[in-house]
Formats: C-alpha cells, structure tokens, sequence
DNA sequence: CTGAAAGCGCTAACAG
DNA sequence: CTGTTAGCGCTTTCAG
C-alpha cells in the first residue's frame, strides 16, 4: 500500500500537488494533474481516509440511528437513505438503538465520537411524545453537528424535520370511512410516538369535524406488533363488553393484518362487516388476505428529500427546519371506497 | 473540543500517559488513573477517533454489503450483526450494493477503502453461483482482510463462510411431503445463488432418494419475490400444459405466499388439495392466511455465530474456514404432516 | 502553477 | 510507572 509521498516521487512531483491532484483542485495545470492521475492509477492508489479524516476533520460519513432495523418500515428508510448518501459520496454508519430513552441517548452519545458529518434519525420514536426532556439528547447532538428527523419533529436550531403528513392521511381515511356509513371506527396502535400522536389527532379530528364522539373505548393499544398476539388482543376485547365496530384504522400494517385474522378468527368479512386500512403499504399489505387496503407513508420520499437538505445543508446553504410529505392511499380490498 | 495535549496538561501529565490511560493500560498506577479520568470526565474529553485511526490503523470498525437492506431476511441479519458487533466495541459501515455483478465488485473496492477490520457479506448472492469468476472481487479483498459470507460459499484462504443448512432443510421438507402421499411437488424459486443451488439440491436428492424422477417442469424460476407476480406466473402456467403439482416448496416466504394466492385464485384448498412451505419463516409467513409453515433458517445463529469468529480471528486464533448452522422447520397450517 | 514545511491528535517505541 | 519524541498520511498556508 504506497502514499502520497510514493506517488509523489513517482510522479516527479511534490506531496502537495499530489493532494491537490486527489482533491481536484483547480490550481494545478491539466498536464501534472493527467501524470499524476496515470501514476496513481498505475500503483492503484487511495489516500488514507485516517490521515485524510484527521485533516479535514470529516470523513464524509453520516451516521443513521434506528430503533431496528428489522423493522420493514425502518429497513425500507435506510435502504433509500444509503442509497442517497452514496450518490453524494457519503458513507453510512449505522446503529440500531433499541426503543428505550437510555439506549437512544446512549446510541447517540456514542456515534457523536465516531466525528460523522451528519446525523440521521429514523423513526419518529425519537421525537418521544415531543416532551422536553426525551428530546434533550437531540438537542445536544444538534449542538455538534446537524440532526435529521425523519418523521420526527423536534422545534429547535440544528434539527430538521422531514415528515409525513400522517395527521392529514389519517383524517381523510376516517372521513372516507364516515362517508360511506361506518360509525364505529377502531384506532389500533402499538406507539406514542410523535407520529402516532400525530395520527390519533387526524382520528379524532376526523370525528369531531363530523360531529361524532370519540369514545376511549375506540382508540385500542396493543403492545407490540406481533399479527397473532394484536389478533387475540382484539378477540379478548371482543369478549369483554365493548361497544363493536364497523372499521378498524391501524398505524401500522401489522396490526391492520391481526385485525383481518380477528375478522377471519370471529367469522366475520371483510370489508362487509369491518373495513380495514393499513399503514406504510409494506409487503404484508399484498401478503394478507384479502388484500389490505394501507396508506403508503412515502418512506422513500422523506428519505430522499432529507439528504437532499442535507446536502444543502452541508454545502452552507440555509434549508428549512420542516418539511411535509403527504401521503397517498393506496386502496385494495378490505375497504369498500 | 479539547485534545489530549490539553487533558494532559489539566491533569499535570504527559500526553503518553493519558494516552495510556484511554487504552487502559495496566502500566499507570491506579493513582493516576484517577487523576486523568476524572479530568477526561469533567471536560469531557473523547479522544479523536481519526487520530487514532491514523496510529493504529483501524477504526474498529467493520463493513457490512448486502445487495438490499429493505430485504426481510438481510435486514434481519443487519440487525443481529449490528448489535452483536457493538458488543464487541465495532461499528457497522454499510453499504447496499444490488445483485448486479458490477455494482458488488464495486461495492467491495469502495468499502475496502475505508480501512475497515473486516468485512462482512450478507447473502448468499455475494457466492454467485459457485463459479471463479463470480467470486473474484470476493478474493481480492480477502487478500486484504478477512472477509466473513452469510450463507455463502467461496473456498479460500482469508474468507469464513457461516451456512444455514439449506439444503439439509429441504431434503428433509421434500421427504416429509413425499411420506404424507405427494408425489408433484413444485419447487419455486428466484435466484441461483450458491444457498438456491443447495436448495435445488436437495430437493432433487429427497426425489431420487424416494426413487421419483425430477421433472424439470416442476422446477419453477421466477423472477422477482412480489406476492402477486408469483400467483400470476402460477396462474399462467397452469393455463398451459403442466403437469399440474400437489406441494409447493419455496425459497423464499414471499414465493409461497404467492403460491397461496394462487391456490386461493384457483378456488383450491391448502394443506388439502396442495401443501405448501415457505423459507426464513418471516412476518410473511405468519400473515399468510392460512399461516404458511415455514424454515426457519436461522439467521440470528447464523450472524452471532459468523462475529464470534471474527473476534476470534482478529484476536490472532485460527478459526475454521466454514460453519454450518442447522435450519428448523416450523409447522402452521399448509402442510398436512 | 508548484514546493516546503507546519501541523491535525494520537500511538508506540525508547529512555529514564 | 512516566515522559520524550518520532512518526502515521494527508491538508494547507506561505513562499516562490
């Protein structure tokens, strides 16, 4: 493995040329530049990303945090953030944190060392419940180096927020629903996380723009996203003395699939009896039977846009601090509109 | 952002000795330690992880391809890398390549560049089929480093390979299917990756071992994993003159339950009229309806079992040069036996 | 346009 | 046990 200075003399030059032939720098006359380039690529050459980093203090790498990566919805963020960053010629580098607060502020803390240029968090279980004190290790990495939200949101200098309109999508598939004679609408979730809360609103929202209560009773948490355990939840809550619905309204797919195993398991149909509406349009989506109906959260999208305002960012540019992504219903069968 | 010369000076010490004390070192007295930790503490100094790459020319950091992270079995495997690499204090760079030839290679030379410890391939695409010329760019970087395949297979000095038994686990899902009475058993997949080629395998072996022949008609590619392209391959070939098949093995959960929406669509019943098992047991699998039986390939073991040997290697010990992990078959409710 | 030289912050001999 | 010092390979003034 030879370095500049290797190059350098094989190429009759001085180090510094050599570096500012690798930077590209304007400053050198095309001549040198093509005899220094054949000679680097003749030896095969490629500077020390250690010296180069400790120079310029950067690596071009941004760091993403996850709570898991298993999770579709997140694995589908980072498969389109990578890809993106890339195209820019930055590197990943990646942790998955877990959900609870200690193990995300710790997360962070410690990819703050690893002197990323950017940070991204994916997943709006780090805006917390959007109280002060489970953003406080947000606001501090925002401090050091520039923090993306990617549907999260946190009000401060230094974050940026890129989100889905998960409010609106809400609204509108409750409206939908109201409009063709559901009265009964389950709100089915497994989070509180901002974006869950955001979501809660547009249900709610949706009834009361319509004139209709919004019964507790409705609004059902199940703990995790297992189909079959949401699928038993719901079948214990049917046992107890629950007032029915005619709909159910999940935040995530999963869920949306343990409510159609529900139907299925009460022998009830699909959408006849209960309308079902999905969230993130994942492949469980396709895979249930029948086929979900589930609003595509436009994970992509919100991936893209948020390294583009990074990129400005990074480049001195001034960008703004939020940005909304609507998103789009994609209707199959477990709705009849 | 302070630097060692000023921790060293805050503590009255030399910059060796808080050097030292960062790496733990057993020749500093307890007393110093002290000292310096609670200086390091109290201007809560991080030392320069490009400074320290410069020295000891490593990051601990090591590389992680696979062709697509918003793939449920490589997001899974990311996810048990990643957490079982922190353990050992090693970050994940990742890199998402895609299945092309080209795009590999070049995902391998980028990453090589980044001085990472060692390298990691997810998926048994990075084998391609077995052939040299697929796993060139795989042996060029095990020249460099240690290069560690999940659930893929290249003979040669520098690179480990961690297998599910793929074709173990079919072989015997084919026998089974064959003791319960089916005699057309498809066989659906869509790659011919080294672990597809295993599986073909063993598929083929469990038929002549039951002295049935293969019918090359029985052996169905598909191109991609999209649950309703599936269904409608099967869907078109049935309108054409097929044997027609009692049993469906699939390489993949996705495949199989493009196999149960085929049966659906064809009015037919499953395990009755055809038995069908997945791969990788995933969320697929269990939102199928009925919930598909599946293999489950192991890929936690798989990932735990491919970093111990890592940490093994890179701490000078010798490790064996392939591991095979048993799969396990996980019954629901399309299979009869 | 090009070169010389001073760091960047840390590690690791080498001396005490 | 502790300090001195010479790099690690590159970037970047500052002169020419």
């Amino acid at each position: 493995m030879r370095n500049i200075y290797d190059i350098a003399e094989l190429a009759g030059v001085s180090i510094a040329t050599v570096s500012r032939v690798v930077n590209d720098s304007p400053k050198v006359s095309e001549k040198t530049k093509e005899k220094v380039r054949s000679v680097m690529k003749e030896y095969n050459y490629t500077p020390n990303v250690f010296a180069r980093g400790l120079g310029l203090n950067s690596m071009k790498t941004v760091g993403i945090i996850c709570p898991d990566v298993s999770d579709a919805y997140m694995a589908n963020a980072i498969s389109h953030l990578e890809k993106s960053l890339r195209c820019y010629g930055y590197n990943c580098i990646l942790y998955c944190s877990g959900y609870a607060y200690e193990d995300k502020a710790n997360a962070v803390n410690l990819i703050l060392q690893k002197r990323i240029d950017a940070l991204i968090l994916v997943g709006s279980n780090y805006a917390g419940d959007g109280g002060d004190a489970a953003t406080e290790y947000i606001r501090n990495a925002a401090n050091e180096i520039p923090v993306f939200l990617i549907n999260g949101y946190v009000r401060d200098p230094g974050i940026y927020c890129i989100l889905a309109d998960n409010y609106q999508a809400i609204y509108d598939v409750v409206t939908d629903l109201l409009e063709t004679g559901r009265r009964q609408i389950l709100f089915l979730y497994n989070s509180t996380s901002y974006s869950a809360l955001e979501k809660i609103r547009g249900y709610e929202d949706a009834l009361k723009d319509n004139s209709l209560p919004v019964q507790e009773e409705l609004k059902v948490y199940v703990p995790n996203h297992r189909i079959l355990e949401v699928r038993d939840s719901l079948l214990q809550l049917s046992e107890q003395e629950h007032p029915g619905f005619d709909a159910v309204v999940a935040t995530e797919d999963a869920l949306a699939a343990g409510a159609i195993k529900y139907i299925r398991a009460k022998g009830l149909r699909t959408p006849e009896d209960i309308c079902v509406v999905g969230y993130n349009n994942s492949e469980l989506a396709v895979c249930c039977e029948p086929e979900l109906t589930s609003v595509d959260s436009q994970g992509r999208v919100l991936c893209e846009e948020a390294v583009e305002l990074m990129m400005a960012h990074l480049h001195g540019q001034t960008v703004r601090h939020k940005k909304i992504v609507p998103c789009h219903l994609v209707k199959r069968k477990t709705t009849d509109f």
